[in-house]
DNA sequence: ATCCGGCTCCGCCGTGCGGGGGAGAGCGCC
DNA sequence: GGCGCTCTCCCCCGCACGGCGGAGCCGGAT
C-alpha cells in the first residue's frame, strides 16, 4: 500500500483550509482528497474518501471536531489516523481529543514543514505523534487529565478502537465484523484492554471508559 | 414494621435544618433522626441512622445533594427514600435529583402541613412523588430531559436500584449480596430493566443510562 | 542478527449471563 | 373479594464471554 498520502482538511474558516491544502497538494506524495466545514461534514467526507490522515479543527459549528474524532473512529473499520488542528497552545480540548483517540496534534501557526512533517509521520507510524512544544505542554497539564491521558496512552490503536466498539454495547462477534478481523483477535484484544484496564469484564471496562472521560456521554 | 417515621435532615443553612426539625419533631409519628451539612456527611448520617426518609438540599458544599442521594440509592440494601428539597421552583438540578433517583422534591416555602404530607406519603408509598406545583412543572419541562424521566418512571424502584449497582460493574452475585435477596430475583429484576430499556445484555443498558444521563460521569 | 511489541488467529474450558417458562406472597385499588 | 402490580424465587437451556496457553507474521529497535 503506496501511493500518495490522502488527506482531508476539516476546518470552518475558509482560509485555514486553503492554507492547509496549498502547502499539502504542493507537496509530491501528499494529496488533499477532501474538504468539510462542520463536524457532521467531516464524518461523511471521511466515509466517502477514505482517507489516511483527518486534519482536524477541535471548534467547529455543530458536532465539534471531539465528537467527529470519534465517530470517525468509532464506525469505520479501518479508520484514519486524525490529527487536532488547534489555534492555541493551552488548548484544553486537545486533551478531550487526545482521549477521544486523535493521533496527534498540531498548532495552526506551525511552519509548513512542521506539518508536511507530521502528516508524514502520523501516516505511517501507529504511535502517538508529540510534536516538540506540545510534549512537555501535556506533561504539564497531566495532573488535569492524568487518568484518562495514562489509560490511552497504555491501550495501543486496535485495543483503543475495540474499547469504543464496546462501549456501543457490541458483541465481539459484531465487533470483528465491523473491524473485518476474526472473532478470536477481537477476544484478544478485549483481554488485553481488561488485562490494561484493571477491569474484570466488558461492562466494567465500559463504565471506566465512561468514568475516565475516554468515551463520552451524547 | 410501624413506629415512627425516621427522617434525615441534609441542608447546609442551619435556619433550613431548624425549621424542619420543629415542624416534624411536633408532628407524632415522625422523628428526625439526624442532620448532615454536607453531601459527604449526609451519605454517613444515613448510613448510620438508616433513616426511612431523607430530606436532601440539591445545593450544598462539596458533594451536592444529588451525588450524595445516588450516592445513598447504590449503597445501601435498603435505601430510604430521598426527598430533594429546593428553592426556586424552576431548578434544573431537580430534573438531575429525579434521575438520580429521587422520591420527589419539596418548595422551601412550602406549607407546614405539605411538608408533613409529603414525607408521610413517601415513607409509604413506592411511586414517586409529585407535589401539586411541581407536577406539571416536570411535565412542562418534560422535553428537556423526557428520555431519562420516561426512562426512570417506567423502571419499577428495584429495578431502578438494580440499574444503579449494574453501572458499578457489579455481577448479579455481588447486587444480590448487597440488596440482601437472592441472585433469582436480581436475575429477575436484570430481565425487567433490559426488556423495558430495550437492551440485550448488562453492558448496552449501563451505556444507555449512561448516555440517558440516568448515571452520571465522576 | 536478534529481540521485542503489536496484530492476527487457533484451540479448550468453566461460568456468568440472558431467555423461557412458572409460582407464591404481599399490597393497593376498585 | 378480586384484579393487577411488585417482589420474591425456582427450573432448564444455550451461548457469549473471559482465562489459559500456543503460534505465526511483521516492523522497528538494538
Amino acid at each position: 500500500m503506496s501511493g500518495p498520502i490522502r488527506v482531508v482538511v476539516a476546518d470552518d474558516e475558509r482560509m485555514v483550509r486553503t492554507a492547509l491544502r496549498v502547502i499539502l497538494d504542493a507537496e509530491s506524495g501528499i494529496e488533499v482528497v477532501g474538504e468539510a466545514t462542520t463536524g457532521a461534514e467531516a464524518v461523511s467526507v471521511v466515509r466517502e474518501r477514505l482517507p489516511d490522515v483527518v486534519l482536524m479543527d477541535v471548534r467547529m459549528p455543530g458536532i465539534d471536531g471531539i465528537r467527529a474524532t470519534e465517530q470517525i473512529l468509532a464506525t469505520l473499520a479501518a479508520p484514519p489516523r486524525v490529527v487536532v488542528v488547534t489555534t492555541f497552545e493551552n488548548d484544553s480540548h486537545v486533551y478531550d481529543a487526545l482521549r477521544a483517540g486523535a493521533a496527534g496534534f498540531l498548532l495552526k501557526r506551525a511552519a509548513a514543514e512542521e506539518l508536511i512533517q507530521a502528516v508524514r509521520l502520523v501516516a505511517r507510524s501507529d504511535s502517538l505523534l508529540f510534536p516538540a512544544q506540545i510534549r512537555d505542554l501535556a506533561a504539564r497539564h497531566a495532573p488535569a487529565g492524568a487518568t484518562a491521558r495514562a489509560w490511552t496512552a497504555r491501550l495501543t490503536g486496535r485495543e483503543a478502537q475495540v474499547l469504543r466498539l464496546m462501549a456501543t454495547g457490541r458483541t465481539n462477534a459484531e465487533i470483528a465484523e465491523r473491524m473485518g478481523v476474526g472473532p478470536a483477535t477481537v477476544k484478544t484484544h478485549v483481554a488485553a484492554v481488561l488485562a490494561k484496564t484493571g477491569t474484570r469484564d466488558r461492562t466494567q471496562a465500559v463504565i471506566a471508559a465512561y468514568e475516565s472521560g475516554f468515551v463520552r456521554p451524547r
